[in-house]
DNA sequence: GTCTATAGATTGATAGAC
DNA sequence: GTCTATCAATCTATAGAC
């Protein structure tokens, strides 16, 4: 079955995409060369440069797709699962393992995509909608009840706690890279219910 | 007052670290070429390869700096708080910002490092250690009752609660730096405090 | 112990064939 | 729309002057 011009278009992007992905997890950004993507997609530097305007594009092109991805996983299998511990246990698997297949490489474009968008202020935006994007997601779950212990958080409080929530992942993903049995998923999940049921966030100063 | 050639060299040594963390933290480790952090710090890079034997040990001797510079920050001025709320918004301003002159590079840092760290096998010890060492810092703090309400929780609980805090920390940082309103300093501190405060984390699965 | 000069290898990007 | 060929710039590392 013959392919369209479009549908071979879209899959070398997509190819281009993915290589990537997947070079820039290995070799950072500095270190993942035009060739090198190219080649890991089964195309040459060209067609980087058709189809993104060289390297910083398809960067930037990736920073997106990985803001974008974050909407849809986070709170992917939450429906499933039964107590709000569960529902947390949901939640951190989904961030500490996104997909298999990418392994544990994920952990690392994050940080390298991170990164750059420190240091790129076009990149800037996109790399703050991620988060945000996540944290409201948190925080939706957080307000109807799902994940803390019942209690009905305020907007703001809900924002709050999400916040912190996310931050307890990133940075146990951060340890757990370097000493896997210092961060068991029991102790993550732990520390995720804590910051669930704190109550107060945006009170007055203690 | 001349300079012994000893002093000198260690001059040169001293220059050629600071150097590097500057160039590292602005441009990445890939991106720091060795001339650049040669310039920055007023040599050549035949300095370079005398005192590091190249790029990779200077960023090796970067990486071990910054985990001995962990030990002496993670709990320095803690014994003039009063309050464990006063304490954890010490270990909070310590960690967010352990010195004013890098500003707020040294967060880049932290995660240039670590991304070394993981791909190079032989960086992956000094990176380990040093959240190892700040683990082991904060967990003694907690074992003390200087941190948490006043109960002493088990060592392995210390540490358990010290893994958390750290992530925390580093996850507020990251989410800090490039939404800098959503991570108040008291948000950070009103989470430490509940991660702090958590029991039976070494208990049997609930 | 540090510098200049330079070798040798790679890089991002472009031009033109197909 | 993709590939081959290639340029100019840049990088690490070395050799030898001082």
């Amino acid at each position: 079955m013959a392919q369209t011009q479009e549908q071979r278009r879209a899959e070398t992007r997509r190819r281009l995409l993915d290589a990537a992905r997947t070079v820039v997890a290995e070799r950072g950004v500095t270190g993942a060369t035009v060739e090198a993507m190219a080649a890991a997609a089964d195309r040459t530097s060209g067609a980087i440069y058709d189809h993104f305007d060289g390297k910083d594009g398809l960067i930037v092109a990736l920073l997106d797709q990985w803001k974008d991805a974050a909407t849809a996983a986070t709170l992917d299998d939450l429906a499933h699962a039964q107590s709000p511990t569960e529902r947390l246990r949901s939640v951190w698997a989904n961030f500490a393992a996104p997909r298999s297949e990418d392994g544990d490489q994920w952990v690392l474009l994050e940080h390298e995509l991170w990164l750059y968008a420190c240091r790129q202020s076009d990149a800037h935006a996109a790399a703050a909608g991620r988060y945000a994007e996540i944290r409201a997601r948190l925080a939706q779950g957080l307000g109807e009840g799902m994940l803390g212990d019942g209690s009905q958080p305020s907007p703001t409080d809900a924002e709050a706690a999400a916040t912190l929530m996310i931050g307890l992942m990133v940075g146990l993903e951060m340890q757990r890279r370097l000493e896997p049995s210092a961060v068991p998923d029991r102790l993550a999940v732990l520390g995720l219910r804590a910051l669930a049921a704190i109550e107060g966030l945006t009170g007055e100063a203690p």
